[in-house]
DNA sequence: CGGTGGATTGAGTGGCGTCAACCTGAGTGG
DNA sequence: CCACTCAGGTTGACGCCACTCAATCCACCG
């Protein structure tokens, strides 16, 4: 059975036994974290990236005034913090939003990776970049879509990357996420982020229930979204 | 007189005398384009990269009622579609906010790198990080700062990555950009950006005037913008 | 059974959007 | 040399989306 990492990767482009097996013994530890710890530190500098391998973190970033900013919402699969192998110091801090299993991979072992492997380098390369693309489509979100939307956009990306990884259930899946976390994921107030579930919910668009989301209407609550799933590059080609 | 794409790498890390006499033999033609104009489609899978040697240009990505936000500003030196090389097709298109002049580097070109520099790849691989750490600040102003601290921060911003490629004038520097595009980049109506310069202008931290702005009161700004120029990793380190 | 985190609801407010008019300067042509 | 045009900047009136504050409900748990 291939790690989540493998099977994302593999399903932007095939990789050879060797980088599967590179990958799959990258990892020099596992570490656990509880809901609410925080992963790594802004303004550290590691010395290894995380991969992520079981439960939920986000990229976040705290104001001076006690607000936090989420800039990116992670699930099993992805390499939360593979940018600080190149970009010191943090920029931001990695929190886990549930319990969290992480696989630490030590820079030497990409510095490894990038001088010997240049395909395997290039996919690495592309995870970062898909990171990127879901940056700017949040920024899209943010600048043109009411709230309704941003969250519809938020729900349909989420589910193509869980599918991805083996983590939906039909058209549900698990989102173990307080309403308080999207509010600062969305960039609006944890009262208004409520309103809003509810009227996706009024809509018939969505069912969701405790830390279960059903989508019930795909075309409806893309159409909301305007959610076009180019940006994330679910296509294998030759990279 | 080294390109400004090697004096913006060469800021992070140094580059070796093969490194930049490879980067600067990397295109293989010289394009123009004019105001307006677009100088890589949505949908497309180009064959080259596009790196920007003079002028201004703008990632952008336009919705289905004519509205269009704009994820990215770029200057003179920036590889403003780097990963359209591994990120196919490109899910947002590239403009020309002044006349442009683009170099075109073939994706074999970068292909080769890849294969043969290990370093200069990693360098090229950075630049597009920061791509996506400004990508991460904009996400930050957009949900967590009113209209004068966002524009605030886009100024400051630009104002370092300007003067990484020797295009500020002291504490000035021309800024050809109209009112109706920092709409577009801010998330904001064309009507109330004009209203947030003079603001700005008013409370004495800026001069604006034509095309070309100049800083009055860097703490000033910066204190508005919450600007913290960590995210732009203007130090040279081994990478 | 009280405590606690999260979800929900209501009332009142304000930042920013929209619409629409007007101003200004640069370029153009008669 | 002036009328005209046009893009971009500026201003005012008015409305709405989303915010804040504050209370209440609910499920789970020690």
């Amino acid at each position: 059975m291939p790690s989540p990492l493998v099977l994302k990767l593999q399903q932007r482009d095939l990789l050879s036994e060797e980088e599967q097996r590179v990958l799959e013994a990258a990892g020099a530890a596992v570490k656990q974290f509880q809901p609410g710890q925080i992963i790594v530190h802004e303004g550290d500098e590691p010395i290894w990236s995380c991969l992520l391998t079981k439960g939920w973190a986000a990229r976040s970033k705290s104001l001076a005034d006690g607000r936090r900013a989420i800039t990116a919402i992670h699930v099993m699969g992805d390499f939360v913090d593979l940018q600080s192998f190149l970009l010191k110091p943090m920029d931001h801090s990695v929190v886990a939003l549930t319990g969290c299993t992480i696989s630490l991979v030590p820079h030497e072992t990409l510095q490894a990776i990038s001088e010997r492997l240049p395909h395997l380098t290039r996919m690495l390369w592309l995870s970062t970049l898909i990171d990127a693309a879901i940056h700017r489509e949040w920024l899209v979100a943010r600048g043109q879509l009411p709230a309704a939307g941003q969250l519809a956009h938020l729900l349909c990306e989420l589910y193509l990357r869980l599918q991805v990884v083996g983590q939906t259930d039909g058209w549900a899946f698990a989102f173990p996420v307080t309403q308080a976390v999207l509010a600062d994921a969305l960039g609006l107030s944890a009262v208004h982020v409520n309103r809003t579930v509810q009227e996706l919910r009024r809509s018939g668009a969505i069912r969701w229930a405790g830390a279960k989301v059903t989508i019930q209407d795909w075309d409806g609550l893309a159409a909301v979204a305007r959610f076009d799933p180019t940006y994330l590059n679910l296509t294998s080609r030759s990279r």
